[in-house]
DNA sequence: TGTTTTTTGTTGCTTAAGCAACACAGGAGT
DNA sequence: ACTCCTGTGTTGCTTAAGCAACAAAAAACA
């Protein structure tokens, strides 16, 4: 069968050792900011031994890399967004679920240090490039989709760390509609 | 420091994999049967592999012994009966406590088959006798204490037995009052 | 009844997790 | 400056868990 690749299946120790971590290392990030956040201190809440951490991960920047890409990724299926297509109504979703990440990320996550700032936003910009990368490549007649893609996810994470830094009341909506020319800029009519 | 030997301080996957078999083998057996349940579902459900299961336990018989041990201690620490001392009040609520216990057992465990009920007895049994002889320890005048424990935890056991079978409403309490003086008749008076 | 199918214990081998110990870096306080 | 202390990575080695495969028992089914 072999549905895809991407399943792939892997040791249950392995799948349970990076729950603990993952779910200890969320944990911590609700109660402090992330550099006051130790590998000790994860592994002890974990459960685990620090060294086995270590087989997993570089250090707790390689750990927040990790969880970023598994959480919002989480964030991206939960809206659909990763098996839909090119269209305006799917930007504004992308757009409206950038927003809250970020919002969201900067309430739960106490005080983020600009290291903390600069992983997130490198991992999240990332994904939101090869969402779009992926949506572009079924789309005719768009020269560089490559380029597209990379201008519009600046552009659109940009966006919404600005709007998360001014808590409008009530929800992007408004936010998102005024903006959104800014972001088809770089792309095809939809 | 070394409180109690006890405590011994074993290894964290062990723990982690009794826990998962633990959960599974109560889960299940508040769906369904004892004898229909089987090695394979408990590992299943327990998310570990089968052959984990026989490094730790004989078959499903050795483990239902063994949690039941645990089921039925916790259920002795928490009426604090294993840290305090011989007394008429306390063997009623020993007495009070098996009744619980069985009741709860032949309503929470789906119709128990006579070796489920065997080891029940068994397990439960050995434990209110081992209560008791501890008990008796610091009490004088008393000839075979041993005999004593043996006797009283046959009697106790199967009181609270008798008086599961007729679900009598409203708790146990006139009952055991009822019945106390067959308790203590091979018991020093309290 | 006889014949599949499932479950059971058990085996040898692989891999992940635990553990103790280490040198080293950074901070806190004296 | 200094020590003291805590966290960091890393190492070699031990132990537990995973895995595939097996024969035999038991269940399920015809």
């Amino acid at each position: 069968m072999e549905m895809s690749v991407i399943e792939k299946e892997l040791d249950p120790r392995v799948r349970r050792t990076q729950s603990y971590i993952l779910d200890a290392f969320r944990a911590l990030l609700s109660e402090k900011a992330f550099k006051s956040i130790t590998v000790k201190e994860i592994t002890e809440r974990a459960g685990i031994n620090r060294t086995t951490f270590y087989a997993h991960y570089q250090d707790k920047f390689d750990l927040l890399n990790a969880a970023l890409q598994m959480i919002f990724e989480a964030e991206l299926e939960q809206n659909a967004l990763n098996v839909c297509h090119y269209s305006r109504e799917n930007l504004k979703a992308l757009l409206r679920t950038v927003c809250q990440f970020i919002r969201d990320s900067s309430t739960e996550c106490k005080l983020a240090n600009s290291q903390f700032e600069l992983i997130v936003e490198k991992q999240v910009r990332r994904q939101i490039q090869d969402l779009i990368e992926m949506w572009l490549e079924e789309v005719e007649g768009v020269r560089d989709k490559k380029s597209a893609a990379v201008a519009t996810s600046w552009t659109i994470y940009g966006l919404a760390e600005h709007w998360s830094q001014d808590p409008d009341q009530g929800g992007p909506e408004r936010y998102i509609d005024r903006v959104l020319p800014l972001v088809t800029a770089n792309l095809p009519a939809a």
